[in-house]
RNA sequence: CGCGGAGUAGAGCAGUUGGCAGCUCGUCGGGCUCAUAACCCGGAGGUCGCAGGUUCGAAUCCUGCCUCCGCAA
């Protein structure tokens, strides 16, 4: 099928390739160039850099319909493209605009789905392929795959919801060449929203629930990441579990320290951090860590 | 030129009034033990990121470069 394609970061590379080998991509539109990184330097999207490694046509400005009618496409596949499009590129094409979101819609509507899913610590989470109406996410559903969270963390439940979705994406797409496609309408008394990720939502309130920080570090993994002080020190945590061993001492306190790793008291239960990183250090397992940077069970965290 | 931290033994770290390079863990050998990831004794292992400079002498001071990372975007 002759398509467009809308998306920028990584999970919407995955997304492209497999489009690019089973289908014909005319057009991509992604996000412009942005300063990243240290040193400010300016960084094209995933997106853009493999278009011009495949020569694909590729805007990175929101087209107009004139400019999109050049194409002879028959649909659009939009995946994490991260802005609002209007109504009229919708219904531009024969399909019409199909969305890959990443949870079991009609739950988690918006822009965070997969931390969301974590953070709520959900042991099942997927992806539904849609087609896009107006309003944010609220369209039918043509395929829906459920996925399990296990014990990834987001950039790992990512990955692999970018591979589970690439099968219901492309029989959707042969459906409606068919004319064997029906978008399921959603639910609306079970639709939920997501709310945006914030910078605040990285610095660990120990006086929460340990499966709630737990929850909390493997959504923020590996961006934003969860984040405490010792000393000063910034500490980001890559792993921590919580345990169903009662907390005995304020939240925050170091209550066990051994080869698995640190133990530290939360609002209610133990929190086991496995794996963590110090301002400019390298990620460590908790073992590594503690042999240069030896830690006092009493001692405190965060505040 | 956005701000900042770091490169020392296989791993993680300490080591600036410049003066024979250390700690913890691992590893190797030996011992203790019914046994052990526990304990005891002993050993090996480092061009202190690279290149220059200052000095009687540099891991330490100065200059340039490379690499890794936190913040910010």
């Amino acid at each position: 099928m002759k398509l467009i394609f809308m998306g920028t970061s990584d999970f919407s590379l995955g997304i492209l390739k497999k489009l690019h080998e089973n289908h014909e991509v005319l057009a991509v539109v992604t996000q412009e160039d942005r300063p990243r990184g240290r040193g400010k330097k300016l960084h094209s999207p995933p997106v853009k850099v493999f278009c011009d490694e495949e020569k694909i046509r590729c805007f990175q400005y929101l087209p107009t319909v004139e400019e999109l009618e050049l194409f002879d496409a028959k649909a659009m596949v939009v995946a994490a493209f991260g802005r609002i499009l209007p109504l009229e590129l919708l219904n531009l094409y024969e399909y019409g605009a199909i969305n890959v979101h990443t949870s079991l819609l009609p739950k988690y509507r918006g822009a965070s789905p997969i931390q969301t899913s974590l953070m709520e610590g959900d042991k099942l989470t997927g992806v539904s392929i849609m087609k896009m109406a107006e309003g944010m996410d609220t369209g039918g559903v043509y395929s829906q795959v459920e996925v399990e969270t296990g014990n990834l963390r987001y950039g790992e439940l990512e990955d692999k919801l970018m591979e589970a979705s690439i099968k219901p994406l492309l029989d959707t797409l042969e459906k409606l060449e068919t004319g064997r496609a029906y978008a399921e309408p959603q639910d609306e008394s079970l639709a939920s929203y997501c709310k945006k990720i914030l910078k605040e939502d990285s610095l660990i309130d120990w006086s929460r629930t340990s499966r709630e920080i737990e929850g909390q570090v493997r959504a923020l993994w590996p961006n934003p990441m969860a984040y405490t002080s010792r000393k000063g020190d910034r500490l980001l945590l890559h792993r921590a579990k919580a345990l169903d061993l009662k907390a005995l001492s304020p939240p925050g306190i170091v209550e066990k320290v051994d080869k698995k790793g640190i133990y530290v008291a939360t609002g209610q239960g133990q929190i086991l951090i496995t794996e963590l990183q110090r301002s400019g250090k390298r990620p460590l397992m908790a073992e590594e860590y503690l042999r240069g940077n030896p830690l006092e069970v009493g001692e405190k965290l965060g505040g």
